[in-house]
DNA sequence: GAGTGGATTTCGCAT
DNA sequence: ATGCGAAGTCCACTC
């Protein structure tokens, strides 16, 4: 079982902290920094995060991301793509309240012989994005852990039960959805939006089929009803809509009756499992006309007779 | 400067990784390993992720985050509060595909003393939610680096420029919508949904303000339109909408015309700025009848006259 | 580059 | 618990 070395730095200084910084971001590397900071962004909203300890990753895209000890998001971050850029600020802390910190001068500093009593080196790093025109920065007062790595990974992603799934699997066997329906097109574009599946009724009948791979709320009624009003004024005649879901928000069942849609339940992962067989899969690409995974074009998706 | 030291393990066999794991776990304490592994996602959807090198973080409420080298969002995850278990299983690998193990025995080892060339231990780390019920299941091969610690940190995080900052600013200043305006109500209920301000213009029609934070698209129009005709049609009387936000989507300009809305530019930033006045911030206490940042009661709020 | 909609969205609030 | 909408949402895809 093969070994590997993470760079791991402990209690570096910060001037130490830069260097090794530096060198992380000219390689490429995902660098984790543990310490004690405080965060500013500025851009599509303001924020502030006074002192405290957090972990840092910078990943190898740029990715920017500040962790605190407990919750499932970063309190702040920065997608990937950004410019990141560090100094060493020889600042002033003023008072006793620690947050407070003014900057007396502005330099790279790799050492801190600078430091006394009364002032303090910090690390600052800023991650900047162009479009949206926002920034990040975090300063850091003391850095207890500093890590650089390059993760070696290949491993590809599969994840099953989109929305996705759930039309494919319903243009493969509409009978799932009801006896006798037959597909004619998918993301039909009408004026409200698109159409996740347009096809004919056993009773020759259209139908309009909107699909959410999770409780349907009262939106996803509302906006099946638009689409059944949208294709039926101008066509003159009936449309029926159908709205497919695992299952429906209570309140809103009322309303779907009010405005006479069909509700059929259909659970996403029965439509991935349908998807995994590997008759069905050959047939998808034939009948979409597909290959893997992709999406072939872009306007109305036609479906050849079959 | 206090320094810190975080437990640092610099390749640890997957029985020592276990050991800690066990203390850091009972410790409350949150851990991060790096090293090779693959994980598997069962619940609301399901997904798989072939081997590779990666960083687990699990956070003191148990949130877990399996992040790649990069991008900004985790592949896998669990929000924070669910259950962690893990296991040492002995596992016997297949063939040349190194993505292909089986399980030939599952026991908790604390030592890797049965590994041999055709078999290796495997540190499988799984992660339980109840609701919705779903599962996470990260099997490492290897531990290249393994740390435990508590983040002390107690500082507070401050947001501005968030829709309900603009609320807020136009309730105190609504001359910044229009001269003349008067609000009557926020958060008003009709069938729709809510009405974000609701109030009377100069002439003394009945107005529906909609607020967007950012650029306004068709949703955000349908929405004030169906406000303004859930208002309307009851009340027998005109009623204006008007769509507040910092600019507005190309091609809904049209669609605003045409349903006879009017359109406010108006900055978040702005509105943060207005907030942020202490005089306005007094203003809003009294005004509003708030305490800090919380909302007091839930239905309808009327506004003092005044 | 802008617009539109999905997501294992998460999160928070109100019923 | 459930429903509903915002988010610094991100992201992918289409125009």
């Amino acid at each position: 079982m093969k070994s590997k070395s993470v760079e791991t730095y402990s209690n570096p200084t910060l001037g130490a902290t830069a260097k090794l910084f530096k060198e992380g971001l000219e390689k490429g590397k995902t660098l984790l920094l543990i310490g004690n900071c405080w965060v500013d962004y500025r851009g599509r909203a303001s924020s502030k995060l006074e002192p405290g300890e957090r972990i840092l990753i910078i990943k190898e895209d740029r990715a920017v991301l500040v962790h605190r000890s407990s919750g499932y998001e970063p309190i702040n971050w920065m997608p990937g793509g950004v410019r990141i850029t560090f100094q060493v600020n020889l600042v002033h802390s003023f008072g006793t309240k620690s947050s407070r910190f003014e900057t007396l001068e502005k330099q790279l500093m790799l050492d801190c012989t600078l430091e006394t009593p009364s002032t303090k080196n910090i690390l600052q790093i800023r991650a900047i994005r162009r479009r949206p025109s926002e920034s990040l920065k975090i300063s850091f007062e003391k850095v207890y852990l500093f890590l650089a790595l390059t993760l070696v990974d290949y491993g590809q992603f599969f994840l099953h039960s989109s929305e996705e799934d759930m039309q494919k699997a319903i243009l493969l066997k509409p009978e799932i959805v009801e006896p006798g329906l037959k597909p004619i097109a998918f993301e039909k574009k009408v004026e409200p939006g698109f159409i996740d599946v347009y096809g004919i009724d056993k009773d020759g009948r259209f139908v309009v089929i909107e699909i959410k791979r999770k409780i349907a709320g009262r939106n996803a009624v509302l906006q099946l009803a638009k689409y059944v009003e949208s294709l039926g004024t101008p066509l003159n005649r009936e449309v029926r809509g159908i709205l497919v879901a695992p299952c429906i928000a209570k309140g809103v069942q009322r309303l779907l009756v009010t405005l006479k849609l069909d509700f059929k339940s259909l659970d996403p992962k029965k439509c991935a499992e349908i998807l995994r067989k590997p008759e069905t899969t050959k047939k998808l690409i034939e009948y979409l006309g597909e290959e893997n995974d992709s999406k072939t074009s872009s306007a109305d998706k036609h479906l050849s007779p079959g």
